[in-house]
DNA sequence: AACTATTTATAAGA
DNA sequence: TTCTTATAAATAGTT
């Protein structure tokens, strides 16, 4: 892309072939990265070398494994409805779990922060800056998964009491026409509802 | 990269955000089918936007199936957690992720911190707590807040509900004892609910 | 590893 | 979305 344009083929050139593959691959994992900070996406990248040499990149603090999971869950079947109304059974434990890994986590945080500070070289404060942002990340989106968890839990029960509501009144109405009590309730204001932009994060 | 440059960082406006992602995205692919043409590499990339969606790309002919059982072998073999033989039902995978996530960041955060530690001078200070407050602002959120009154909002209303429902059968009891009906839903299961200290960040 | 002439990628605007 | 265009970035060939 310089000095003259390249065809677009294997380069036969063995040296220049080495010396392209180490400039073009760290420009990929460079551009990867700056697409995963701009539009805040999770990215993974896997470059293996002609003998076969890995070569990895996983975004925002994501390991190769996570995203490999994630990758077979939207690869493969889709899930009607796209997670609307999935509380799996068993789920509120593991909820639990996370919650308690999250705590521990926090514990650590307040230690190193309260305790003895030591130095850090303006490399390791950098690191330091970009951990932050990701540990920040992490934790709002299992915040974010707890809390629509329990979201969709009471709509469910929402939806269930008003039913029930429902087909009390009838009941009463039907049994009982003397009384003519007034309707009690069988629907709610639903003004404060969740946009969809708020799980943007 | 043009008319004008950009800062490293999430790009707010999101209609901007989402233009980027689509070129940006298509300039990593390309990117990676070069590189993966003229230096004859295997290359895997895994793309997912913010709202999940996957992009992909395995080239050469590759499947990215393929290149994840590469990269298994390539980068060490050890199995993770022990679970991959098992595709896990649902929405359990998200949960699981995030585990392995978490788990991640702890190794990161010992090992950064871990080290060597010596004394943050002044300047390194204020950059740390410009950090921090950073931090707490995310966490303070507006958008943490509409979830919370959201969530308060279903938990009023399921108290109403509830309260009609045993006004309503009790009186279908105290009208007609002849019937007998089973109660209805006066009591649901509680236990999935929000410990406040998730929100004391 | 650096350098730099060019090609490419892309941010902003239309 | 798609096109255009001024500018920033990447990089092929060279030193």
């Amino acid at each position: 892309m310089a000095r003259g344009k390249i065809q677009m083929r294997r380069i036969e050139n063995p040296a220049h072939r080495q010396v392209s593959f180490c400039k073009r691959r760290s420009g990929l994992l460079k551009k990867a990265k700056e697409l995963s900070v701009l539009c805040d996406a999770d990215i993974g990248v896997m470059i293996f070398s002609t003998h076969g040499k890995l070569y990895e990149l996983a975004t925002n603090g994501r390991s190769m494994e996570g995203l490999i999971e994630r990758y077979r869950k939207a690869s493969g079947g889709d899930e009607v409805g796209g997670g609307e109304g999935n509380p799996p059974p068993g789920s509120k434990q593991e909820i639990l779990m996370l919650k308690q890994e999250i705590e521990l986590l926090q514990k650590g945080l307040s230690h190193i922060f309260g305790g003895e500070m030591g130095t850090l070289t303006l490399n390791e404060l950098h690191a330091l800056e970009r951990q932050l942002e990701i540990w920040m990340r992490q934790i709002r989106s299992a915040k974010m998964e707890i809390m629509c968890q329990e979201i969709q839990l009471l709509k469910k029960k929402e939806g269930i009491l008003i039913a029930a509501n429902e087909f009390l009144q009838g009941k009463i109405e039907e049994q009982n026409g003397i009384f003519n009590m007034p309707p009690i309730l069988t629907e709610i204001p639903h003004s404060l509802t969740i946009q969809n932009e708020i799980f943007q994060f």
